[in-house]
DNA sequence: CAGTGGTCTAGACCACATC
DNA sequence: ATGTGGTCTAGACCACTGT
């Protein structure tokens, strides 16, 4: 029953007669308009403030989510081509021109999750050192992006200061002579943990990407592992291929 | 206080305390146990359930939510190099080698979605062929792929007929004389809608990626949008890349 | 049949933003 | 002060799966 009422109001709000912004009835209106009892009205609106539909505002009531601006993540492989006319549109039409951008930088030494010393091929002990970035743009939190390296490599280095460091991490790493020639590159989809919620200022309802990359030395030691978790919200990953070899997108 | 609830619960299992497929405590125990109503426990589960780290299996009980074997997802740009050994392994890890393959496939002539019919630079009125496909391996939906193409192009073409195409949709489409040479692909994160949750047999609390690709001929017209809805918990989207030109990770 | 979770009710108190 | 949603309670009936 309460997936019904659910169902209505889904289907009123993807048709577009509930514009994004608009406000929901109140719990006591929907409550008499369905003859139910408050808690069904209450599981109801919790679906769609699941599905991501719906926000809550108290104590102004419910109201249809919202779409943040999209912001453009396009992947470095493809940066370097001349552009397409359609890839030039789709970045323009996804643009952070004019917003302002801020991140707030912490650097630790810590033991590494399992996921980071797996991929880093470190030993049960082993440290690593940590830069953690929040960014934002106009104030709000777009994306966490942390980046970790052996401890062995980066100790005393400028890594290590809490600082943004204008040419690069990258870069630093290579003028210590562990100079990165490729990377590894994993996308998971997933619901965000209790700290990401916090950090990135998430509402119910939004999913992450969870990037993370691998840098291999010409000799294939990895080097950098950096976790990138991206808001659904206000994501979009975009590339540009060609399609030399035809084949069925699998 | 029902969030505490949650928060332990939730520390146990991200600690391990509580290994994956593991039977939580039943309703009745853990109100007992915390010394508060039904409600408020149902509540607490719920948290956990759309978070994606707890099933309900009725009348079994709640149980830590068991991680799917990740379907590996190369992007096709890079399958033609030859692979690293970091790669080889990632590949392998996450094979789907003897596992059974099957799909469905439906085929209609329908009025495109606004996405669909922007990204095909369509008017107004304007139809598409769709080819619909589910596809399953041992059984269990993994991805749902949506391809559309302009109907006035592929009319009589055997991309109407509801069966496999070995060679591929896109070299049937080259054969009519539009060959792509170059697409388009963006990937949004987000929560499923309920076909979708049908189609793939979502469990609560897992979120989808929307794998947007749109095919262009050398003259520039886009001739074919290809949606993908990826599972997260089935699915890792994974690239090499070589890093000719460092530069920060945005 | 027993035990599980799924649903629904009626009532209560609270925190908070706005007027 | 009012009205909103957030939380919690106590009790009830149901559907399903196992024994």
């Amino acid at each position: 029953m309460y997936q019904q009422i659910a169902d209505e109001i889904r289907g009123q709000i993807v048709a577009g007669d509930l514009e994004p912004g608009a406000k929901l009835p109140t719990e006591a209106e929907m409550r008499s308009a369905y003859d139910v009892s408050r808690e069904t009205v209450r599981k109801a609106l919790n679906l769609l403030v699941n599905e991501g539909l719906v926000v809550s505002a108290r104590p102004q009531g419910h109201f249809v989510r919202r779409r943040e601006p999209m912001i453009f993540r396009p992947q470095t492989e493809f940066r370097k081509r001349p552009h397409s006319p359609e890839m030039d549109a789709f970045a323009t039409e996804h643009s952070a021109e004019g917003r302002e951008p801020r991140q707030v930088i912490e650097v630790a030494i810590v033991e590494p999750p399992a996921e980071v010393a797996k991929r880093l091929q470190l030993k049960a002990g082993d440290l690593v050192a940590i830069r953690k970035r929040v960014r934002y743009l106009d104030g709000e939190p777009f994306n966490i992006n942390d980046s970790y390296f052996p401890l062995d490599i980066v100790r005393d280095s400028e890594i290590m200061r809490p600082e943004d460091i204008t040419r690069g991490a990258n870069e630093v790493l290579a003028e210590l002579g562990y100079r990165q020639v490729r990377a590894l590159d994993e996308l998971y989809v997933r619901m965000p943990q209790p700290e990401e919620v916090k950090r990135l200022e998430l509402p119910p309802g939004t999913p992450v990407g969870y990037h993370i990359t691998t840098g291999f030395t010409a000799e294939g030691r990895p080097v950098r592992v950096a976790t990138t978790v991206l808001p659904g919200d206000r994501h979009v990953i975009s590339y540009e291929r060609g399609l030399e070899t035809p084949g069925e997108e699998a």
